[in-house]
DNA sequence: CAGTTCAATGTATATTTATGCATCTGTAAC
DNA sequence: GTTACAGATGCATAAATATACATTGAACTG
């Protein structure tokens, strides 16, 4: 289990259980065979860019916010995202609506906005929803079909 | 000075000041003429709505990601908040992009979803800037014009 | 007025997270 | 092979934040 493996478990178990501290963290890893401590958690989340929040009922959760690594590859890492945590791409008039997995829409803004495409006249990520807008529906449409193929 | 006094301080102090810890804020309100400990700051920041997070640079900050006092008054919470965090507000198409202060959008976004105002289809907040969707471009206008006036 | 209740707050402490420093491991240079 | 270096990590602890409990004071009731 190298570093990479472990970051991108992290990212899976935060997704799929309600983790509230650094110590669950830590048992949640190692009962899934993966054993370090908390510093080396602590270190992690702040490099994947994950942190800890509360949502609007006050429960706390960690949410991706994105540390991008100015990738040299910026649709593959959107591709990346879409396929790890989109759920859904919508046309409406010249906008595209991007659905995700709740706290994952900052990053999601972020690889969109790296993209630096031509159609993409800015974006604004909330919590699970990205709205991407573009020039017109014609253009919206270009788009859309374009993040749909990106995410497979 | 009371509680409600003391929170609006700490909403002014974060947004003027670059704040990193709970314990810079108790000294900032000192400064202010206001003696409150770190317990009762946690306290406040959690009422108010307030967390820590790191923005993209990494930079600690306090963000404002609200636990909105379920307003009896949606309108009149949806007017203060544009009148304390609000920068502009412009039409573009079926939308409406409302400028806010950093870190302000995601309550700025929960007061108009509050509105459940018949022209709002939907609205998404980033950092500090929220869109919010109507049906067709007349709605909008309609809409922006409801909230250039509420926001005074 | 005495008694009751409740919100606000401080004190002390628990809990959570970050970090300085030492160690280990693997790789490159010689 | 040996030395040098860099990244990853643990350990111990510091720093930051949250909270259990006690106290105070204001508002209300009889």
């Amino acid at each position: 289990m190298n570093k990479r493996q472990r970051q991108y478990l992290i990212r899976r178990v935060l997704r799929d259980n309600p983790i509230s501290s650094q110590r669950e963290l830590v048992d949640e890893l190692a009962a899934a065979g993966c054993e370090v401590t908390q510093a080396t958690i602590s270190r992690d989340l702040r490099e994947i860019g994950l942190q800890k929040s509360r949502d609007r009922e006050g429960r706390v959760r960690y949410t991706f916010t994105p540390v991008t690594e100015e990738r040299s590859d910026p649709s593959g890492a959107c591709a990346r995202m879409l396929k790890d945590f989109g759920r859904g791409i919508e046309l409406a008039q010249n906008m595209v609506v991007l659905r995700c997995d709740p706290g994952a829409a900052p990053g999601m803004g972020k690889v969109i906005d790296d993209l630096h495409h031509d159609l993409v006249l800015g974006c604004v990520a909330g919590d699970d929803t990205v709205i991407v807008v573009s020039k017109d529906q014609q253009s919206a449409e270009a788009l859309c079909d374009y993040l749909r193929r990106l995410g497979g």
